[in-house]
DNA sequence: CTACTATTTTGACGAGATCAAAAAAGAGCA
DNA sequence: TGCTCTTTTTTGATCTCGTCAAAATAGTAG
């Protein structure tokens, strides 16, 4: 890396809040072995995030409060679009009985902004706020295709086409193909290219300018989600993308 | 304060996630400034914060990014009654329409760790992950109302009473009267005490032990929360109360 | 009560965080 | 296009304070 000069100190409490959220709830010495630093150490920067309250200790344990979901929350709330977004998504859950949901991009990933499940939805149990590759899910890929060309070769560089399920597309000329196809036909799919038995569908959400501002997308089990059916779902999504753009730029 | 020793740069560096949390987006002159440090310096701690992917640089200008949501959604997910919780809290805006949400305290406050609209919702924007004090919120003061005495008068003690409306509850006695009271009627209300206006009920929600997990509620405006709907309400809010309670037990 | 493990405190060393100041990059403006 | 002013980024020197090993204390199991 070597990029710019950081702060070490700092450096090493992310990287104990990082090990914190993998293996909670921990003691003193599981951080200070997990990111690699003597126990007085870890011992001091947990003691600091503690006062700060980003860290709670309960039963002589530690784990991450809740002021990341508040900081979270608040960032999310500060997007102007979000409250459109929510309703919106909302409403779709309401129409379809699926999994849906909005993501942005950010960092080069797609970050699940707002979801939401309804009466008969099946899918995995996605926490609000993952990260994930763009081009292995249909909101990322939704999303990846609108992006300026020099942009999508920087993530794809950045991240690579890693494979989570046979299906993944790893090859970046067939994943360019598949974009421009996205573009033309106005909608992603994600054929169990995550996830095993699960397909999704997605569509863009552009601003005023035409840029690409995220993605709704419904997801459920391949089984029920045949040809028919996301053409239905198609039409649905294509709804909230117009209403959420309209009244987006609205309240611009 | 004076408690054990902390680590400087770190504290910098969490005032200044603090600050640009409210006044996002930012420069990094305002940022020093807010935080009182030369610039050279603030620039490392948020070069840092980029790096590590906390802090996103927009335009020239920094904000927090969706890290700490990511963080909050899982710390949130790793809660074995989350699910359950998501489940009904849906279930009852579902019912009534109206906002329902479930808090948990920590810190001394009550912290909202879901929330979800219904159709006819009327009430306040309140971001997930938000902090506020226990006192002046039904879901605060049915989670109150069950935690042991001691630790009530540490959290009043630590946290004060201070008022947001007029019928905010300020004395200490009469907090202690109607902290009874909830324990025996079974239900805490919240009646303009945090907002003009708006209404709220809430029930707690107890572990095997008897020991308080959390709260369940229901939020509106005054006008329509008359007697007779908050009766319907309580009944409600108890039915699902013990839905989430059984439902935990069972996956404990 | 004893042995063991985990947490907390201590103190000394030297890396590195901090700061002022300089350099570079942007933003208006004529 | 230059010129001024503002903001960001880089630099380098000082000496604070973060780090670490080791000791003290607390906690746990047998």
């Amino acid at each position: 890396m070597a990029e710019t000069k950081t702060i070490n100190a700092v450096e090493t409490t992310l990287e104990i809040v990082e090990a914190l959220k993998n293996r909670q709830p921990a003691g003193v010495s599981t951080v200070a072995e997990a990111v690699s630093v003597p126990v007085s150490t870890a011992y001091m920067h947990l003691n600091t995030l503690r006062q700060q309250g980003y860290v709670v200790k309960e039963a002589g344990n530690y784990r991450l409060s809740l002021r990341f979901l508040e900081h979270g929350g608040a960032v999310r709330q500060q997007l102007d679009f979000f409250t459109v977004v929510k309703d919106e998504v909302n409403q779709l859950t309401y129409l379809t009985g699926e999994i849906a949901g909005f993501a942005v991009e950010e960092q080069g990933q797609r970050v699940v902004l707002y979801r939401s499940e309804g009466s008969g939805a099946v899918g995995d149990q996605i926490p609000i706020g993952e990260y994930a590759h763009l081009h292995w899910t249909s909101l990322g890929k939704a999303i990846l295709a609108h992006l300026p060309t020099e942009r999508i070769d920087k993530i794809i560089d950045r991240h690579g086409l890693p494979a989570n399920t046979p299906r993944t597309i790893t090859d970046k000329e067939e994943l360019l193909t598949e974009l421009d196809a996205i573009r033309r036909a106005g909608y992603a799919v994600d054929d169990a290219e995550r996830r095993r038995g699960i397909r999704g569908i997605a569509v863009p959400v552009l601003d005023a300018d035409e840029e690409i501002i995220g993605s709704v997308g419904v997801a459920g089990p391949k089984m029920r989600f045949g040809e028919r059916y996301m053409a239905e779902l198609f039409d649905t999504l294509s709804e909230k993308r117009n209403v959420i753009e309209v009244r987006n730029e609205f309240y611009q």
